[in-house]
DNA sequence: AACTATATAATTGGATACAGTTACACTTGC
DNA sequence: GCAAGTGTAACTGTATCCAATTATATAGTT
């Protein structure tokens, strides 16, 4: 594996696993010191996540974590309505019978994995990717877990606070039965709704959180909490 | 302006223009000399646009302009109807006179470029931009913004062919009064179809001139053009 | 003690040097 | 003439060095 992909994958995990918190600055000599490399790699890694959206470039050009509001998360949110939507449809379309077993075994799984959330999000994004890579759309496939990802760990937040929240299983039952009807436009809705639904619930769970109104300004990024002036 | 920043622009130009045709093998050190760079921004600068999709990197990680098949195309108008729809869906109950005076205006601009492709297309876009940036969905717009640019090629390949092509100007005075009508579902539509009959239409056309094809992926030499040369 | 000016450290963009790898051309033997 | 081997040139990844910019600390003034 090279430098950059290391870089990469540190802080893509890092920021995904929300061990670095939106608005953390990023410092190049610093992660390169951390894996024993350069900063040039590290720079690189960080302008592959500023296109992944997970890195912006702040004043002066310096690398820090995105900070999403609930406005950009809600907007994500309808984008993923529109193309999940295609996905689920196209996919309606081309599931086998083999497909649908390999679909119940992994809500199986999710269940299984039901009181840690970490896993659970891992195995319920991976049964969205399967239907969606029966749509045979990559690059739209590609788009949708971009998305996601960008989104995890405002969700991860979401779910932390909730410790005993009820994961939605029987909505992804129900989507899967909409999907064994054939039906497209079903399968449409069916999604729609089940985004939908997620995407109320963590909308509203950030704004009364009060999660990236404030920290949009830079002044008052966490990591200035030590030296006060 | 920073040297990374001028690779960029160069090398984006030179794609989005046809002046790079898909598959060019782009050389940094080359490219760094013709700016008065060294290859490390140039390296950054196509670090940036692999992101963007315009370019790959082949085998030994070395860099080309990406060549789309029309399988690819098809799916990346599939995509746009998807997000342009819920762009035009939400810009119409959002639209004020004024946007329509400007867009009455921007119109009769494409008019009066019409022998001119490449100024047409700009206009063109700018019209659609215009529609969008009123759906306040800024994440979106980008994403539009990005898969028309991937696709801006191609398009300028078809165009080129049919010089004597009729520009769709009447599709967007059809667009413009479904937007005026104020009906989010009667806009979709348009859109919609707008989209279709122009994925239709290059798709065609790239399929009888054997694009990216064979010349797409060395391994294989299979044709599936229609033998209509 | 507060304010300002200045020195110092940290950070970024960029060039260059160097090692490892791959492609290419040129033998050399058949 | 052609296949295989070899040496060379080109390319990528990365570290390090330098310059310019920005932030931070310090010292002096009031």
């Amino acid at each position: 594996m090279t430098a950059q992909n290391a870089a990469y994958e540190l802080l893509k995990d890092g920021i995904l696993s929300g061990r670095l918190p939106a608005g953390s600055q990023i410092n190049p000599v610093e992660v390169g010191a951390q894996l024993g490399i350069s900063r040039m790699p590290v720079r690189e890694a960080l302008l592959q996540l500023e296109a992944e959206g997970l890195v912006t470039f702040g004043l002066n050009r310096r690398p820090v974590v995105t900070t999403l509001t609930p406005k950009d998360i809600l907007e994500l949110f309808e984008i993923r309505i529109a193309l999940e939507s295609l996905a689920c449809e196209r996919a309606s379309t081309r599931m086998s019978s083999a497909d649908f077993a390999d679909l119940e075994a992994q809500l199986g799984r999710m269940d299984r994995a039901m009181p840690d959330a970490r896993k659970w999000i891992e195995l319920h994004d991976a049964f969205h990717d399967m239907i969606y890579d029966r749509a045979e759309m990559p690059r739209l496939s590609e788009g949708i877990r971009q998305i996601r990802q960008t989104v995890r760990p405002y969700l991860l937040m979401y779910i932390d606070a909730y410790k005993s929240f009820e994961m939605p299983g029987a909505e992804h039952t129900g989507l899967l039965n909409m999907l064994r009807s054939g039906s497209p436009e079903q399968a449409r809705t069916a999604v729609t709704e089940h985004i939908r639904n997620t995407a109320a619930s963590v909308v509203y769970f950030l704004m009364n959180q009060n999660v990236g109104t404030s920290a949009a300004n830079p002044n008052t990024s966490q990591q200035l909490e030590g030296h006060k002036k």
